[in-house]
This record gives structure tokens, sequence and C-alpha cells, in this order.
DNA sequence: GTGGTCTAGACCACC
DNA sequence: GTGGTCTAGACCACG
């Protein structure tokens, strides 16, 4: 494993909706979340995101600079961005592994039901919603 | 169940940074992809989105258009807006049904496992991305 | 009064050092910690920034960003960009002209005693940097 | 006192957005305005500037060689950076020293009213700027 | 009309 | 090399 392999590699959908720098800004919050992006890892220069994928500078630039007011990363002068914030990880890396190897084992089973990607992720979205949805329920 | 029971209802998300006439659009797509729209099934007037959502009437008709244009629904002057479309249901309402009620458990058990619903998220769309991944490299 | 006369207007300092973006930002601020600007007061359009001082739009909208994300103002699409935050008044609108005149009094002291505006601008600094220096040794 | 007691003692607030090469160069330019530093003064080494403070030598060589160019300062090969103009002081230092006292009083006059060290700041700019602003009016 | 996003490209500050 | 700022101008979303 050389150090290029843990840096996180940026992907843009186009037809999302979403727009690019909130598509950046949003990776690198959920790779956050989810422990795959720890305090001092250094996220990729701007300059490099921009050969990564088709962009324009100011563009990833606006999406580190959101990270930045939100105290996810730090900008330091002349050396790069870097994850600041160590948010209490969610649950330990393995039983991490383990849920994501159910969920890898659901949507194998509902692909085998016939259904396609689009309808998928309308069902995981919906669920998703559901959870959302009961916890302002709780916390209005 | 009276047939408004079945009629959507639309949620905004101001937060996400997805536009509003697309979070309409999406929606609707969704509801179809599931089987929870069928052909002839009416969408809400206008008025009556502006009842659910805080939204402008101009939106709601871009959404409306957008979703025309796309062959999804139909708009009938002067009685409505309506579904045309039925695209193959892409499994059994039943097999649908476990598979929500299956996607249901697996998020339960992520949130016992002390998962919050940003890292829950996070790791649906990982999975989800990796779904897509695979197909593209299958289908490019 | 005309609803112009309320509305803030930014001077730019070219030879401050200060980018732009951010001499915004910090008037917007000053304003509002003053009472000078209120909840639901109005600030002047991107494109009426544009008409008082020159500057590009893009450097504008960067400061308003700036002031949203930090809670003290709020866009709304298409309609403009709106005080949101009222911090507990300092002191009374009174007592505050009283220091206000005090100060005055105080600079125009000062200029009799023969210091330039520089000068001045370098005592005030001082003293004020006495009291930030202060305060930090209190609230480290 | 010591020769090392009158030197200066550079401080970087990074928050302010002022470039850091910029607040050396202010430093200087108002401890001379104000007759703390005066002609044959050492200004600290690179290195001395180095452990007040993190910054990067280049970053300090850069103020110092903008001082020179304005004809404040003057770097005497090997033996480190002086002090050379004295602008006529604007007022005698006994003079200076009640103003100095005076102001510090009104700012503690301030905070018993109840403002804060932010709406100090911001009623201090708005007075210095009025100053500045009627300046430019008599002589534009 | 309003704010919001993106591209293109220049220039600066810092290491 | 890095991040940071600014200008110029196009285009979109919203009311």
């Amino acid at each position: 494993m050389s150090d290029k392999s843990a840096m996180i590699h940026f992907r843009l959908n186009p037809r999302s909706g979403v727009p690019p720098y909130r598509q950046l800004v949003d990776q690198v919050r959920q790779m956050v979340s989810l422990g795959l992006l720890r305090a001092g890892d250094q996220l990729p220069s701007v300059r490099e995101v921009m050969r990564q994928i088709t962009i324009n500078p100011n563009t990833v630039h606006r999406a580190y600079r959101d990270l930045e007011a939100e105290g996810l990363v730090e900008g330091r002068q002349g050396r790069g961005t870097f994850v600041v914030e160590v948010r209490t990880p969610p649950t330990t890396p393995k039983r991490q592994a383990e849920l994501h190897k159910d969920l890898g084992a659901w949507i194998e089973k509902a692909r085998l039901a016939g259904m396609n990607d689009e309808a998928i992720m309308a069902l995981v979205t919906l669920a998703v919603q559901e959870i959302t949805v009961a916890k302002e329920k709780v916390t209005p």
C-alpha cells in the first residue's frame, strides 16, 4: 500500500442534480463519518483533484472552504488541506464491515428479485427517509 | 382508504443542495419506480403542493413540465396532471414489501450498533455506489 | 427618511491589506454588533453593491455566503439577503451614542495635540490590543 | 531596562484576514508612528521572530524588504535591520501618554456600559472612519 | 428582478 | 509546490 492508496478519490455524478462542489463536500463528510478519513489525513490538493476529475479549481476550492467553515478540515498555506475533526467513531470497524457486507447482500437479493438500480435506490431512499422522519418527530 | 391517502406528499430538504424543482421530479420518479404511483394516478395540483410545502407555483410547474417532457406524466387541461407511463414493475409488491422490511431491519441493526443517521446514510451511499460502479464496468 | 437611507453602504479601503470580501464581511458584522442592522433588515443586493463600489459580483457573493455560513444573514432565493441574528444589544442606543460622542471628543483632542490620523489609528490599535490581550489571559 | 525590553514583539492574528507579512509591516509602522521605535533601533532578527511566532522566515524577510523599500528601515549586512527614518514625532511622549490613558479610561467605561470587545472595536472603527472620511473631503 | 453555480484564467502569499 | 483572492462573464433557479 502506497500513500496514494489511502487518499480519497472523488467521483462526480453530473446527472444527480447536486452541484459539483456539494458532491465533493458530501463525499468528504461521508468518508469522515465512516472513519475512512481521520484527523491529520490530507485531502488531495486542488490541482490533484483537477487531474482526477474534470473540474475547475475554484469549484474544488469552494468545497474545501465550506468544509473548513464547518470545522471539518483545515487549509494550511502552502502545505495542503487536512482533516481536523475526529467525531467519535460511530461503531467499531469490524462491526461496520459486517453491516456493510449485510447491506451488500441485501442489494444482491433485491437485484435477483428483479429490481433495477433505480428502484433499489428509490427503496433505500424511502427507508432512510423513514428513519429521518421518525427522528424529526423525536427531536423537532 | 380514500384516493387522497395514496396521493404523493412532497417533502423539501433545503439543506440537500438539490434544487427544489429537482427534488419534486426525483420524488415522482421514485414513487413510479416503486409502483407507488401507477398509470392514471393524479399528481397533486399546484395549489395543493403549495399547501403542503412552501414553494412557488412556478417551481411546481417547472417540475411537472420536466416530468411531462420525460413522458412520465401527462397534463390534462383543466383536470390535472396524471401518471402516464408504467414502467415494468421491478418486482412483485409482496417481494418488494419483504425487501423493504429487511432493509428496515438492517437500519435498526445499524442504529443499535451505535451508528447515527449520518453514518448510516454514508454507508448506504457507499454500498449503492459500489453497485453503480460495478454496473458501469459491465455496461460502459 | 426613505427606505434607501437605512440601507448599509459599503466602503472599500484598497490600501488596508484586508481582502475586499473580508472588508464587506467585517462591515456587516460591525453594523449588526452596533445595532445599526437588525433582524429582518435587508442587505443591498449583489448588483446594488456593484453599483455602489467597483467590485466583482462574485466577491460580494462570497462575502454574503460567509456571513450566511456564520449564521448572521440568510439569502432568500429571488428575494434578497436578510439579517437573521439579533445578538443582545451591547448597551442602550443612548448610552452608545454618548460613548460615540466621547470617543469623537478624544479623537479631536488627539488631533489638536498634533497627532496625525496614522498615529491616532496606531494608538487606538494599541489600546484595543491591550484589552484583547487582557481578555485572552482571562479566557484562553 | 535592557535593550531587549524595548524590542518590538510581533503578534499574528490569523483570523483578521490580513496576510501575515502585512501584519508585521503594519506593526512596525505603528511603533514608529508612536515613537516607540526610533532611528537606530534594531528590529528582531528573522530567527528571533521565528521564536516569537510561528512563521516562515521568507515571510519575515518579505516584510522587512517591504519596510526597507519604504525607507523606514535599513538592512545592514551581517548586523541586522535597523530603523532609519524618524518621522516628526506627532506629539510629546507625555501628551501621548495622557491620551493613551484617556483612551484606556474610555474603553473601560464602554465595557462597564455592557459593550463587549467586538462592539467596542466596531464603535472605534466607526469613529475613526468618520475622521478619515472627513479628511478625504478636505483633502481629496 | 433576486441569489447561486460554474468556468477560465490571472495574480498573490506561503512553504 | 500549496492554498487564497479576484475579475470576467455565462447560465441556472426562483419569485
